[in-house]
Formats: structure tokens, sequence, C-alpha cells
DNA sequence: CGTGCTTATCGTCAGGAAGACGACTATGAT
DNA sequence: ATCATAGTCGTCTTCCTGACGATAAGCACG
């Protein structure tokens, strides 16, 4: 032990537990959706909720959020910083830490948020039990923005403060997609590039020019390499498959159409 | 009490310590520099770390992180999000959370580090004691990057994984000002079109064009609004003051030179 | 009081990138 | 065969930026 070291006295802090929450995000039938599971306890008893969970002894907080998404969803999850290998994984990222004192009625608790950005995935139903977990389109989950169409009773469909945490994820995402190439991380290794239009389109919520999109992604030098093959999988003239490059930053970057 | 609901079982989770850090930033003289104090005891005793201290029961992280930074510095912080008032107040925002297990040898401590961008301030001496506290060139604090120049004993001149935060600060605070208005928290309340070009060019560590710079900035609406006022303090020709206008984003963005 | 130094501000010009959109290609469905 | 669907290549205009010349208006000297 260093000389002239000794532990905190515990008396002169207060006790907080800490979480990572994890809003996992994808793109369904050109609609940006995110994963909540159905809470089965006090409080906020039935309702969904962002999938999440404590952070173990001698665990590290990006450790945690990578257990908690293998956990739910399968997915191998690279760093943040990690070249994409060979593996199906998904992109986890810190997202941004909620501490305020009552967002949990029983005790402090601060979660860590993290973002995960996953392709769409072949197994609609993540996790153990049974329709506990479920894709929701996020308009849907963050709809009670503008006016609440019908009950006023409950504020938003999500439980704690899980809504701005998914709100800020989203905005993260959105944004993000713009200056890095991260967007790929929505599709499958080998994709083309109407496919990767379709995220930017699922994620912003508008519709691209498919020539000028084609042009950008193909002319940025280390976005997208070619992988040889062709598909017909959507339909209409075969496509040229592409693999995400190794380039992550996008410059200049893809514009965000705007309003 | 809700029905149902019940207080956490303490052997259910781990105990964690919760502290804010924050990377407190200026420009002075033409550079960057991060307020930094120095450690009065074990571990690290006398090295140089980031302010900080822990989140008190029934205080917000933000709460928390605004006390601190008032406690160190005098300046009282404008939330993000909240329109720049009247007050001489820096810019707070939230950066990211460091929990690795060994971070902190005495316990597990998970710290929320937060980035402020205040302006020169009058008083290169904040805080209590003496000469526990000093603005240093942020190269100067993070210098061990390429090749130690002299003793290979400390890697880096920061405690803890404070050359970590101090980085993920600089970077955040170097690229924000790319695409927001970010830079004018650096500046006085008053500031002409120079002092902010030498905010950029201090930040980023280049050369600026001052007649391109000039057309960028006048040039893009909201950014700045003319206060009627000239000065002639940096001397050469009276420059029009300005103040900064209601624009958070910058679009197009300040495109930094490459290299 | 002019000369030089400093900084501020306006203008011009060429090159690059993006939006709008026409045209053509190659598949599957009927 | 024809149509619908999606992919790919070009063109044109407009906007923005980088490079850089030119002028303006203070201050510090002699």
């Amino acid at each position: 032990m260093m000389r002239g070291m000794s532990p905190y006295d515990p008396s002169a802090f207060p006790p907080f537990a800490v979480t990572v929450d994890l809003v996992v995000l994808t793109v369904r039938r050109h609609a940006l959706c995110a994963l909540v599971v159905r809470r089965g306890e006090q409080p906020f008893q039935g309702r969904w909720a962002l999938p999440g969970g404590f952070v173990r002894e001698d665990e590290d907080l990006g450790a945690a959020a990578r257990r908690e998404l293998a956990e739910e969803t399968g997915l191998c999850a690279h760093d943040a910083g990690t070249p994409p290998a060979e593996t199906s994984g998904a992109h986890l990222e810190q997202l941004a830490t909620y501490g305020a004192p009552g967002r949990d009625p029983r005790m402090r608790v601060v979660s860590v948020a993290h973002l995960a950005l996953a392709p769409d995935l072949p197994a609609p139903r993540p996790g153990g039990d049974a329709n506990s977990a479920r894709w929701a389109p996020v308009e849907e989950l963050l709809e009670p923005e503008g006016a609440p169409p019908h009950s006023d009773e409950q504020q938003t469909p999500l439980a704690f403060d899980h809504g701005r945490i998914l709100a800020d994820g989203v905005e993260r995402a959105r944004s993000k997609i713009e200056y890095s190439s991260l967007a790929t991380a929505f599709c499958p290794p080998e994709f083309t590039v109407g496919e990767l239009r379709r995220v930017y389109e699922g994620v912003w919520g508008v519709a691209l020019d498919p020539r000028n999109f084609h042009r950008k992604v193909t002319g940025t030098p280390g976005f997208l390499v070619p992988s040889g093959g062709t598909t017909t999988r959507q339909g209409g003239r075969p496509a040229q498959l592409f693999r995400a490059g190794g380039a992550t930053l996008l410059n200049p970057p893809m514009l965000r159409p705007e309003v």
C-alpha cells in the first residue's frame, strides 16, 4: 500500500448505484427503431424502458455496456475507435450520463447511457423471455412532444427519464452520420449504395436524391470499397456491393437537407 | 410509498463514489490553456490534476459541475442550451464519464467529466489557497504524446487518468467550434472579429486568413451582432465591436485547415 | 508631421462541391 | 414484349472557400 494513502472515509460521500442504459438503434422498413424492453417490476411496471443494468464490481463502463448489449441482442460490439472487423458487430459509444436526484424513486442511481447502432437483425425477438423486448419506431416512443393526441395521463411511453435519453441518442446518431461513416454500422457487412441511402433516409426522415447520393458516397475516398459482387435483392437493376472502407471521418460531410 | 415498490437490496450492486471533474479551457496569449490544481494528498501528491469533487446527495450532475466551477474560478456557468445572458458566464457541458476500475487506487470512483469554456480571466490565481491553481497550456499538459524528451518516469504530468480526460475535452472543443458559435464563449461579452479569430487560431493551433475569416463570420446570419462601438485595444485600425448573436449552429461550418 | 508598423475591412478571381434534373441501363413481373 | 423498379452516369447552375491584392485608420517613432 502506498505511503500515506488511505481509503476514503465512507461517510465523506453519498452512496450511488451506477448503471448502464442502452440506446440501441436500427433501421427497419425505412424507419429508425429503438430496442425497448418491458419492465416487470415497480416502478413503471409494465411500461417500456431502455435495456440496462448495474455495472459490476471491477467492470469498466464500456465492458458493462458491451455485456448488456450481448445479453439483449447477441451482438458483439466494437468499441468506438476499433476498426470494424469481419464479425457482425455493432457500433457502441458512450452517450451521456444521467444522474438527477429523483430519476429513480428507490435510490440515487447514476446511469451512463451508451449508444449502439446495429444492422437490421434477423431475430426481432432478442433477449431471454417471450415478448418482453421489441423494436419500436422512435417517433412512436418520443411521440408526446407536440400534443398528446388521446390521453394525457402518461407523458411519455418510456419509463424513468428514458425518453430524454432516447432523444439524446437519436439526435447523436442523426448528427453523427453527417460527418462520419457511421451509417455503415446500420448495414450488413455487404450492402449497396441504395441500401446505405435508405439508412440515411430512415435516420433523418427525409428523401435524398439517389443520383447525388451515389455521386457523394462513391466519390468520397475511403468511404466505400467495392466487394466485387452484385445483388438484386432490392429489385430493379443489379446493384454493386460494397463494404465499409477504412475512412471514419467524412470531409466534406454529408449534408442533411434543411428542415 | 408506491405499491409493491421497495428500495434496492444494497448487496445487489457494488458501491460507487461519483465525482465531477472539470476541463476548464481558455485562450491566453494565443494558446489554449486548461485550469489545473495541485494535489495536496496521496495518491499523486504534488502532481497537477483537473479540479473536481464529489457529487453531493440530492445534487444534480450539472449542478455539481457548476458549483465546482464557481468554487474554482468564480464563474457563473450557463447550462448548454441556455441562451448567453448578460452575465459574464462560461459555457458548461457534460463531456464524458470515466469509470475504469483502477483509475483511483483507493476505491471505485466514477467521474462525470464536464467541459467549460471561459474567457481569459483577469484573475490568474483562482480558488482559495495560494499557488495551488494555474492556467497551463494544454500541449504542455499533454506533452508526452510523441516522445518524452527528458525523464521517462512520469508518463503524463496529470494525475489519475486526467490526461485522457483533458485530451478528450480539448478534442471536443476543437471540433465543436467548427460547427457551432461556441468560440464566442472564449471571448468577453464584447469582442472584435480579430479577437474571435485569435480564439480559433489558439484552439486549433493554426493561422487563419484574416480576410476570409472576416467574410465568413460577418456573413453568417445570427453569428455576430454589432454592438455599435469600436476599440483599438489590439492596436492598429479601430475594429468594430460585436456581441454573440442568437445562432448556435454554424451552417455551413467553419472549416479547420487540413493538418 | 510624415514614415512605418499594425490591424481591420473590402474586392476579385478560380476551383470545388452540392442541388436539380435529364438520360440511359439492367433486372424482374405481367 | 412491355412496364415498373432501381441503379448509374452526366450536365448545369449556384454557392462557398482559399488565395491574395488593395485600401483604411489608428499608434509610435523620428
